[in-house]
RNA sequence: GUCCCUAUCGUCUAGAGGCCUAGGACACUGCCCUUUCACGGCGGUAACAGGGGUUCGAAUCCCCUUGGGGACGCCA
């Protein structure tokens, strides 16, 4: 059965990186027909917040990231890591360390001007230490009593074979001063008590999976698969951050993105299905392999996941589209109640929206009046056609209100005047919606409603020339 | 600095030694559609980082160089 989990710290919210790698361990899950386990390692005390977790939490549910186990919290588990650093300490795998913090900054800096690799020099292994007295007043830390040398090899899931040699490594701290655990040490212990088979993960863990593995092994516990995926950068090739824009999960939403489009856009980031760019979940889920996933990192491109999320708005059910529209629209300040049917209004507006944010800006016209600048009326409120609009204005008082009996009516208004349909098409867009870009203009003055568009058209009038 | 990983259009990718004159998508762009702007349809520009091998044959395998990313914490 295959177990996989997915183990973000609630230091901050669910970025676009973690988002992706809790995508792939899901579905990789799903695929394989086992379990996703959700681990909150909060053992990062002065960073870890509650509202991380939640933030955390609402963005895995956004995107529709079920998981069959936990949130397992390692804060709860204390007494746990501390029985089996017991048991390392026991064993000889384990030593106390009385080096402070400045001591090792010292040490760190004088290897680094030599130019070597900053490493833990084992001065307090216990043949080291021999006839040392521990410093009064200094709380020791746990260290594990790494592996001298060899190899440390395993098959990467997604990068194939990796091999670390252990003079690489140092005897890292396992249980801090104040008797919590550290990543490498919490990671292992729950990896193991929670029986993972497959451990995938972000590219920037492969230099400590040696480390989780010799712990692995001083503990005799069985190992787990590791697979790593590589990092998500911006379009700049730099680490994503604040500065590249949205990076947190939650500001799609916010800022009108599916979710559909934000699964498919990152299933597509680093890993590929022939010539497939738009599928569902479902038909991704079948698809996935960790051995089609890319060995390099990629660079997040917002203009195709826009580009992703106008396709599935335009393939979206009008009542949905209402519904997430709305909160838009009144932050717009319009009353969605008081005007045209919404769903109608999506209808119409969905095959030119990139989001629901867009959506909602371009339906303001229907619920708000939107009055031309002044520009746009010098440029088409013309004296020439100031009678054909006339002309319109009473037969729309008239007609019958469908979208083809208008469209009839504008174009015997136009015949009778010998003009072309953009003479009067332009300037009766401008007027009725502020704007000379949208939708067909009978559609348009359909969903206003009559009563508004005779409104609207009485008040615009006024400000032809003559 | 040391170690690890990596390298196909601007970007995401297809490509498992001959199906490659290198395919698709986004972006850009030309034409068509048209009642404006979009949408849509049909086209176009654009890549195997460089150098050595191996092989009858290399984008695909090996080596070196260069570029990119990551790691080197009592953070995760």
């Amino acid at each position: 059965m295959v177990r996989t989990r997915f183990a973000p710290s609630p230091t901050g919210y669910l970025h676009i990186g973690g988002a992706r790698t809790a995508l792939f361990c899901w579905a990789y899950a799903r695929k394989s027909g086992g379990k996703f386990i959700l681990r909150i390692e909060d053992t990062d005390v002065e960073r870890s917040t509650e509202a991380s977790t939640q933030a955390i939490l609402d963005a895995m549910d956004w995107l529709g990231l079920d998981y069959d186990e936990g949130p397992f919290y390692q804060m709860q588990r204390l007494a746990r890591y501390r029985e089996v650093a017991k048991q390392l300490l026991d064993g000889g795998h384990a030593y106390y360390c009385y080096a402070g913090k400045e001591e090792l900054d010292a040490m760190r800096e004088d290897q680094r001007a030599k130019g070597v690799k900053p490493r833990y020099d084992g001065r307090w292994r216990p043949e080291n230490a021999k006839g040392k007295t521990p410093p009064a007043g200094v709380t020791p830390v746990l260290r594990f009593r790494n592996p001298d040398d060899g190899d440390v090899t395993w098959d990467d899931l997604v990068k194939g074979t990796i091999s670390i040699n252990n003079r690489e490594l140092d005897d890292l701290v396992i249980m801090r001063g104040d008797n919590v655990p550290t990543y490498n040490f919490g990671v292992v212990v729950d990896d193991w008590d929670m029986n993972m088979t497959h451990v995938i993960r972000g590219d920037d863990h492969v230099n400590n999976t040696p480390r989780q593995i010799n712990v692995f092994n001083a503990l005799g516990a069985p190992l787990p698969r590791f697979g790593h995926i590589p990092m998500i950068l911006g379009a700049d090739g730099e680490r994503l951050s604040k500065r590249h824009g949205a990076v947190s999960v939650m500001q799609y939403p916010e800022q009108g993105y599916l979710p559909e489009a934000l699964i498919n856009y990152l299933a597509r980031l680093g890993w590929g299905h022939g010539d497939a760019e738009v599928f569902s979940r479902e038909q991704f889920v079948e698809w996935f392999s960790l051995d089609a996933v890319s060995r390099s990192p990629a660079k997040f491109d917002p203009e195709k996941l826009k580009w992703l999320n106008a396709h599935y708005i335009k393939q979206a059910d009008d009542d949905r589209l209402a519904v997430l529209v709305q909160p838009f629209l009144k932050a717009d300040g319009c009353d969605p109640a008081t005007g045209p049917d919404l769903r109608a209004v999506c209808a119409l507006l969905k095959d030119r929206a990139g989001t629901i944010e867009e959506l909602a800006d371009a339906a303001v016209y229907f619920y708000r009046q939107l009055h031309p600048s002044d520009e746009l009326r010098s440029q088409h409120y013309t004296a020439e056609i100031l009678p054909a609009m006339k002309a319109l204005r009473e037969k729309l008082g008239l007609v019958e209100w469908n979208r083809a009996a208008l469209s009839a009516a504008i174009k015997e208004v136009i015949t009778a005047h010998s003009i072309k349909m953009p003479k009067l098409a332009m300037p009766l867009r401008v007027m009725l919606t502020g704007t000379p870009h949208t939708p067909s203009i009978d559609a348009v003055v359909e969903l206003i409603g009559r009563d508004e568009v005779l409104r609207r058209m009485d008040e615009e009038l006024k400000r032809y020339p003559g």
